[in-house]
DNA sequence: AACAATTTGAAATTGTTTCTCAATTGCCAT
DNA sequence: ATGGCAATTGAGAAACAATTTCAAATTGTT
C-alpha cells in the first residue's frame, strides 16, 4: 500500500476515507476534479463516506501540499494531485476542457513585476479562458 | 450630473441606488471593492439600499461593460471601475494591498500559448500573490 | 397626471463549504 | 493482542456569498 506511506509522511492517519479519495485523486481520468465529483464517485463506488469528510480530506491534502486546488471561473474549487511541476491552465468555456501548459517566460516576467513592486511572491494563479478551436467553436 | 449619462448609455434607468453604487464604485478609495462593502458604505451614509440591490446593480454594472469582477483569493467576487487600460493584479496576502501592473511581454506569451493549444482566447486571469516587501514582511 | 415597464426591498432560496458533536476508529504503549 | 486516548468520522446544522421571488414602489413616456 503505497497510499499508506503517502498518507503517514503527510502526518495524516491512515483511514479508509482519506485512501479512498486519494485513489480518486490519483486516477488519471480525475484531474481537475471538484469536492462534489469526488463524492459523487465514492457514492458510485458504495462507499459510504460523507461529503464533510470529502471537504475536510482535500483541506487536509491541500495543507499537507499533496494536491493543488484551483478556482476556476464559476465558484467551486477543483483540486488536482500535484505530483507534477508547476504549470497553469488554459480553460474552454463551452466544453470545460481544461489544458495544463507551463511557460518559462511568462514565469520568469511575474517574479521581475513583484521585484520592480517589492512583493516577495508566494504563489500566483493564471488562467487563460477560450473557446476550442476547430471543436467547440461552432457549437 | 454625468453619472446619468453612463447609466443611460448602458441601457439603464436613472435611478437613485444605481447612482449611489456608481459614486461609490467612482470614488478612487474604493478601488477593488466588494459588494458587501458597497453596502456597508451605503448604511454609513444612510442610505436604505438592499443587499439583493448592491448585487444586482453591479452584475447590471458588469454586464454592461462599466467594471471589472474579480475572483481574489478568499471567495468573494471584488468589483473595479473598469476605466482603465486591460491590467492585472498583484495582491498581498498580509495587508491586502492591490497593485496594479501591465506588462506587455506576459500577454504576448498568453497569447502565443492559446495558439499553439489551438484554443481562441476570451479573456484571462491572472493575480500574483505575496507579501509587501518592507512594511507587511515582519508582521 | 397616468400608464406600462422596470426596479426595488425583504425574505426565501440556492449552492458551496465549514462547523458541531456524539459515536467510531486508528495507533501507540503496554 | 488489547486498552485507552486522541484523531477521525457522519449527519445534520450552520455559515457564507450570491441569486431568485414577488408585491410594492419608482421610472420614463405619453
Amino acid at each position: 500500500m503505497e497510499q499508506n506511506q503517502e498518507l503517514k509522511k503527510a502526518g495524516l492517519k491512515v483511514t479508509l476515507p482519506r485512501i479512498k479519495i486519494l485513489e480518486i485523486l490519483q486516477d488519471p481520468e480525475n484531474q481537475h476534479i471538484s469536492a462534489e465529483d469526488v463524492y459523487k464517485i465514492l457514492l458510485e463506488q458504495g462507499e459510504e463516506i460523507g461529503l464533510a469528510t470529502v471537504y475536510r480530506v482535500l483541506n487536509q491534502f491541500d495543507d499537507a501540499g499533496l494536491l493543488d486546488r484551483h478556482h476556476f471561473e464559476g465558484g467551486k474549487s477543483v483540486f488536482e494531485m500535484g505530483q507534477k511541476k508547476h504549470h497553469d491552465h488554459l480553460v474552454c468555456l463551452k466544453c470545460g476542457k481544461v489544458i495544463e501548459f507551463e511557460d518559462d517566460i511568462i514565469e520568469k516576467r511575474q517574479i521581475e513585476v513583484a521585484e520592480k513592486n517589492n512583493i516577495k511572491l508566494t504563489h500566483h494563479s493564471l488562467y487563460l479562458y477560450g473557446v476550442c478551436e476547430p471543436s467547440c467553436e461552432d457549437k
